[in-house]
DNA sequence: GGCGCGGATCATAGCGCTACGATTGATAAA
DNA sequence: TTTATCAATCGTAGCGCTATGATCCGCGCC
């Protein structure tokens, strides 16, 4: 109507910011093919004739062109983005799965937003609320526990979802891990087999570390079923040397005949080591001490540290694995549950 | 024209897949105000009125309504992502340093996308040209150096880069950190005043660790310039306990006399100082040991571990900051610098 | 009463791409 | 020749939102 009664040079002229200069548009033009030729070559070159084919790879090289994957995401409605949702990456575990996954994501172009809870649950129901609002092609979430309307809002999407680092528990969809109170089992019956008769677990922030606790369950269940006394000692601080070191002396102060620990961690492994030192307890002989990780200097120090190793890298790589395959159009079998299981590597300090 | 032609029922219908049920169009109809009031209520509360905002907001609440980010982006030409490209999160630097921005940058909803180059400048350039077709709001990347494609691609957008982690080079735009040889000639000047006279510099990765061979740069040219004897061991392996004790082995076969030592990490301090243990070698009386990063088990050890804090977590929130900042229109002045400086704790171990 | 002003609200035109269905043209089958 | 088939290619309608400029309305002022 207004272009009927308003001359055409008076009509306002509408000027937009642009995302990029060179579109899909310039390529088909360069190409001599329309844009959805250009389109279906990005998303599956074998589709397309060789002739077209190489035009268009030409034309992008020359016009160095880009893909913008944001108008790509909208009008696919689902991105090329995963969504991870770790407590820390300060935390090696979690860094060493965030890392492994994201190599091998990268090959299939699939992008990691990166989210970290520290540990609140209130924190991760926000950040599933804003992952979901990138319409990411999967979401990643650490541990079984999550708040209900995190639960409620997953549930309600298309997006799989994978929990990851913990099993056992109630699953939203798929979940890739291990048991942890195996874990803490393992560890217990090892010290057992050691000789050992007063066991401690010693553990890091344990009101927040929810898997840290279900390996001390797992650990105070197996010492009871073998009739050997068990103790706990923890401390609310992040797991560190520090941490161990004075959880290790408030120990041997309330326990005196405590001869085999586990720890939350190695970190904390460690800080028992430096303290026996200090104290000039041997060990193993006084005092056998188990961690859990395989950090980077558990297998150097002094003695070398009996741990037990994670996988934490097969876990992220067993996620892009899902996430890549469920891309592809297979079907994954709905609830599925992967156990990457755990290594006890006997060494030294026990 | 079809539509004269075909009558309607014929018409085809064209079904798509949409992202999500409840859009703004929604809210606005519940809320009985138009989208874009609804669009403006989200971007600035202050510009609408009380009464339509609380409308907009029981409406939101009500249906539960999540903003699609992905539309927001392409609309708005730059979406709610920043991207930050470092070696490896694996690296308890870079995870310090990205933990630390990720959580600045979600108080203002925007979102982190990672990438791990694992040292490698194509890699860098790969994640940079994908990192480009997100249109984010900022890219970070680890270091000065790129590969010249990688420069030029950066050069060529208006979107804000900030080169962190390293100072003292050619940078794209902003760049935040430190320089570090700085931080190596402090190190060997503090050994010289501890009356050490030949030293060493102890690196791992240094063929892939720039700035790891920055620092061993500037403690041989501090120590030559105070006339003490220094040599250079390395090992190509990344950073660890076990490449430190080899090194240390090798330095003192080598030079027997090597009475000081800077490691290019604390991993490779802690090495060193199981070593010394193992061979019974007195630290610091006989050898005086300084590392670098402060990590979680420095303070802790047998003895306490002199070493430099980088402060990665400042210079995460600096460039968390400055991205901000940038986003609510304020002008950065171009090619700022922003020094985080280290800071040098002397323990026992020196 | 008429006018100007400014805050609040609105209508609309894209942002760049993909999915869908249509079209084209070459080949095979009837 | 006609018809069916298939691979390759194309045209276009959105995906859900934001930026832009227009409109509306109440107020104070001449």
């Amino acid at each position: 109507m207004a272009d009927q009664i308003r001359p055409e040079h008076e009509r306002p002229v509408r000027r937009r910011r642009k995302m990029q200069s060179i579109t899909m548009a310039d390529v088909a033009e360069l190409a001599k093919v329309s844009p959805s030729t250009v389109s279906l070559y990005l998303r599956r070159p074998e589709a397309v004739s060789a002739s077209a084919g190489s035009a268009i790879a030409r034309a992008i090289d020359k016009l160095n062109y880009v893909p913008n994957l944001v108008a790509g995401g909208l009008a696919a409605a689902s991105s090329r983005a995963v969504s991870i949702i770790v407590p820390s990456v300060r935390n090696a575990f979690f860094a060493e799965t965030v890392s492994a996954m994201q190599a091998a994501l990268r090959r299939e172009r699939l992008q990691v937003i990166l989210g970290h809870t520290e540990y609140d649950e209130r924190e991760e129901e926000d950040l599933v609320r804003t992952a979901l609002s990138w319409a990411p092609a999967a979401i990643v979430l650490t541990g079984l526990s999550h708040s209900d309307a995190t639960r409620r809002m997953l549930s309600k999407t298309t997006v799989p979802v994978i929990e990851i680092w913990e099993l056992g528990g109630p699953q939203i969809d798929t979940a890739i891990g291990f048991h942890h109170q195996q874990v803490g089992a393992a560890s217990a019956r090892h010290l057992i087999q050691q000789g050992r008769r007063h066991l401690a677990y010693l553990g890091a922030r344990m009101h927040e570390d929810r898997r840290a606790r279900l390996r001390c369950d797992g650990f105070i269940a197996a010492a009871q079923e073998a009739g050997v006394c068990v103790d706990v000692i923890q401390h609310p601080a992040p797991a560190s040397a520090e941490v161990g070191a004075m959880l290790i002396a408030e120990a041997l102060q309330q326990h005196p005949s405590t001869d085999g620990v586990t720890c939350s961690n190695d970190h904390v492994a460690l800080g028992v080591l430096f303290e026996c030192e200090r104290l000039g307890l041997a060990v193993p002989d006084r005092l056998a001490v188990v961690g859990f990780g395989d950090l980077s200097f558990s297998a150097a120090c002094n003695p070398p540290l009996t741990t037990i190793r994670p996988s934490g890298d097969l876990i992220g790589k067993e996620a892009a694995r899902l996430i890549i395959e469920h891309l592809a159009g297979h079907e994954t079998p709905a609830h599925a549950t992967i156990d990457t299981r755990f290594t006890l590597l006997h060494r030294r300090s026990s």
